[in-house]
DNA sequence: GATTACGATGCAATATTATTGCACAAGCCC
DNA sequence: GGGCTTGTGCAATAATATTGCATCGTAATC
């Protein structure tokens, strides 16, 4: 992992579907070097997978929401039960058990406020073990990446 | 937009290395169609990028951590300089201004407990707009996906 | 109901790109 | 220095993406 690594992650983080030959030229290193290091880097781990990014509005996934969630048993099965609901929901794009004045943090992806409902619905009015959420609806996104600047 | 498009940005979310081929048997279709389609979502900004996702611990990022800021001057002009603030931080993944009981929740992706330290003292301390900040650290992921499933 | 127009499809040819074998050079340990 | 490992570039090869073209199905128009 040296320097030339990272420039290569830092690029394919942002393209990933640049061509080797084009990422050879950019960090310095012949198309077959370049290939060897990026292969590496994957079977690795360090490069975890490959994905498409789609635009959410063009898919008609207008509305961004983060929920907080406070349970009121905290087990690690109540937990646990908890986090299997939540993930099961398409709507639900992460989910996390966090330590804080919370016990759950999930982030939500929705077309409208009638899925929102239907979502409450099934997450936490019906579930008994919610004590409480808080529903913070984005206005401005000013920065998403799940990039990691090396 | 029918229902191989759809199918195929599922797949595509997952693993967007699958040579074309291989998509194209899995969706019922031949290469030269499939690979249409996929560069007409592309052109049509459906898919927005391709980029790599890197394991952040393998990368030395072991600590994930929600923040939620309170601001104490709530002014476009305010929030604009705070969020130029926070994208400006490698450490910051995402930035959001959003409604609720908070104005910025944002997510961190640290190397440790003193990176976070000197985060806070540049981001929550110095900048005198903040009023209040709360910390979630992240104790267990159950979902992580910027998919949407259609 | 026939006809036209349009878009999507599969096949086959071609162009691009990834991949591998190999020889060489740099760093490191003994 | 000698042997070992690791990374490198070049050139040949394999794999894959891309394009042109004929065809098919569908829906709109007359």
């Amino acid at each position: 992992m040296d320097r030339i690594d990272h420039k290569l992650l830092n690029l394919l983080q942002r393209d990933a579907a640049r061509t080797n030959a084009d990422l050879a030229a950019e960090v310095g290193l012949s198309p077959s070097s370049c290939l060897r290091r990026i292969r590496r880097l994957r079977e690795g781990g360090i490069i975890d997978r490959i994905v498409a990014i789609l635009n959410p509005a063009k898919v008609g996934r207008v509305l961004k929401a983060w929920v907080t969630v406070e349970l009121k048993l905290h087990g690690d099965q109540h937990m646990r039960r908890f986090l299997t609901l939540a993930t099961a929901e398409p709507a639900v794009a992460t989910a996390h058990a966090v330590t804080g004045s919370v016990d759950v943090v999930l982030m939500l992806h929705l077309r409208d406020m009638e899925e929102f409902d239907a979502l409450c619905e099934r997450l936490f009015r019906d579930n008994t073990n919610v004590a409480r959420f808080y529903t913070m609806t984005v206005i401005r996104t000013a920065k998403e990446d799940m990039t990691i600047q090396l």
